[in-house]
DNA sequence: GGGCGGCGGGTTGTCCGACAACCTCAGGTG
DNA sequence: CACCTGAGGTTGTCGGACAACCCGCCGCCC
């Protein structure tokens, strides 16, 4: 959940209504159990419970009408959009493509001032540099140039065992778990940027120039996307209080 | 607030804290006031403030540590992005310079059997549509292009009387909140969007395909509006939990 | 002196029981 | 039929208590 700390008995009912909630074992717009039924099942006292579907409340999830109850919100079709951080690899998998990487350069370098400044890290820090496609049933649906700090590297690492997605990698390898996003979104047009099989071919893209962390504020990585304007859905959730 | 009835105690104390971590009250990675001082400041239960201090959790402004504190997160420097809902013409104020509208057609007209459809309303609906171009300092920031259910507007509706943002009309005019967006980004090339005394210089735009929705996710409006690229920036916090 | 461990105070997480505020709906009343 | 009233159920708030956890202090031991 939120809070840094292990798991707490809220997050653990927040975990389980989740999963509930999005596997469609509640009908959307329908009630949830009451807090009291939900203490019973779960073991809880009200308070944890309290805490739990209010974060449920806050996250969008549910709905809470004082004196009646709380109700799944009724979701539009789309759930999740670019608001949202999550690999591409996945993503792709999730519209029932088949996602491909394919790798043109992982070197290691020194980094650039300018390229420093915009990280936030000192001059000299060392990275990895990546250029690679990401395809979809072999279509190249993006172009991505990414630079990740040689510190959040294995002590010795070997630039080939870095082959599918970066996120995964962070997340099976490494450990850590990308979790906030800082992105500025232009729309590109270049013969420059393609390159490969395809190049010339596409010219318009949407770039993702985009800052990743964790949870602890901690630069992860900078990369450039430039995806491929009408290769890949973009959807976009956008709240206000 | 989140929770759709009036205010609760919990709602008032979100908003005061809310506005003095943004107003800057407390150093980012300060400690907020324990619990109990909270309850003694507002007068209120330690169940109520627990509820205000979660909700500022899950909405990623504090962090609260068992045994430890609850510390306000240090935020980068961006705070919104584009995944907030937000008036445009405010973001432009926001960033010190003098938002402008210019109205090139504010007529009533049945809705397309297609634009019904991508609007989930009845195909007969009767609708305003609205082209305008939106300035920064004179400068084309947008070109927009709006549908707006007719039922949504007063009896008697006179267009003239919409002159500036449509986000302020359906506040202050109609009390309606727009709070919810579902957007589909696109990168746009063409010549033939941009019109008036800059038409055909601008040809590279960001489109932000819209559908706009109340909390009770009442259809307000769809709207294309194309960002003329370079002219707005453009932020996106992605976050994952 | 330096390192280790325990202890105490402070803070958040959870529990319990109770009441207030609010909504719904059935039934009565005019 | 319209309106009021009340009962019952649900979320919001209250108060007090204890558990789990973190930190820093202090004394003990080597």
């Amino acid at each position: 959940m939120v809070s840094t700390s292990r798991r707490t008995l809220a997050d653990d009912i927040v975990r389980a209504l989740k999963a509930e909630i999005r596997g469609g074992s509640y009908a959307p717009g329908s009630r949830l159990p009451t807090e009291a039924e939900l203490c019973r099942r779960f073991g809880v006292s009200r308070a944890t419970v309290r805490g739990a579907v209010k974060e449920l409340d806050v996250l969008g999830l549910v709905r809470t009408q004082h004196g009646v109850g709380t109700f799944v919100t009724p979701r539009p079709a789309v759930r999740d959009g670019l608001e949202r951080m999550g690999s591409i690899t996945e993503s792709i998998r999730a519209s029932g493509k088949i996602p491909g990487h394919e790798y043109a350069r992982r070197t290691l370098r020194p980094l650039l001032p300018d390229e420093a400044e915009r990280m936030g890290v000192p001059p000299d820090t060392e990275v990895l540099e990546l250029r690679r496609r990401i395809t979809a049933d072999g279509d190249v649906v993006a172009y991505s140039y990414d630079l990740i700090p040689r510190s959040l590297l294995p002590e010795r690492f070997d630039p080939e065992e870095l082959t599918g997605s970066v996120f995964a990698y962070f997340e099976n390898r490494l450990g850590i778990h990308p979790t906030l996003g800082m992105a500025k979104v232009h729309a590109v047009e270049s013969v420059h940027i393609a390159w490969g099989p395809d190049a010339g071919k596409h010219r318009l893209f949407i770039l993702l120039d985009q800052l990743h962390y964790d949870r602890t504020h901690r630069m992860l990585a900078y990369s450039r996307t430039y995806f491929v304007e009408g290769a890949y859905e973009f959807h976009l959730v956008r709240t206000s209080d």
